[in-house]
DNA sequence: ATTCTTACA
DNA sequence: TGTAAGTA
């Protein structure tokens, strides 16, 4: 499976995402209904989140922290989020329900291993860099 | 127990 | 943004 692909799996429920970006579950649906991002939804319509959308969240995160409204984080970000694929396939489904039974600490570093996996090729990530020391504790 | 939408101090 | 209400 590709990586574009695994990255856009519709894995986590907004819970974790909480605990995985430190926003509070009003902020993140407020983002989404400015487009920032586009999670999938279940079939009983909970949002699922991918790996793409909580590094976005991060990303929007920094931005908001850094004193911009959403005009000025549309502007920076563009527009256009992808939106996630829903979990389809019965293996992604797997994939999704495991997620539920990781510890927090598993989770975190799950997602350390995905930010240090994306900021391989470029730069120092702009994002990348601030956030990503918040997971070598 | 979690999450969802809507509405308002 | 926080939070309460009524659901799914």
């Amino acid at each position: 499976m590709s990586d574009e692909l695994r990255r856009n799996l519709a894995l986590f429920p907004i819970g974790i995402v909480q605990k995985l970006t430190e926003l509070t579950p009003r902020q993140i649906r407020y983002y989404e209904q400015h487009q920032l991002i586009q999670p999938a939804r279940t079939a009983g319509n909970q949002r699922l989140f991918s790996f793409n959308d909580v590094e976005r969240l991060l990303e929007i995160k920094k931005l908001i922290d850094q004193g911009l409204n959403m005009a000025g984080i549309k502007k920076m970000m563009g527009d256009q989020a992808v939106p996630t694929e829903l979990p389809v396939t019965e293996k992604a489904q797997e994939e999704a329900q495991k997620v539920k039974d990781l510890t927090d600490q598993e989770l975190h570093d799950l997602l350390k291993k995905e930010l240090i996996l994306r900021g391989r090729p470029g730069m120092p990530g702009s994002l990348i860099q601030g956030e990503l020391s918040r997971f070598f504790h």
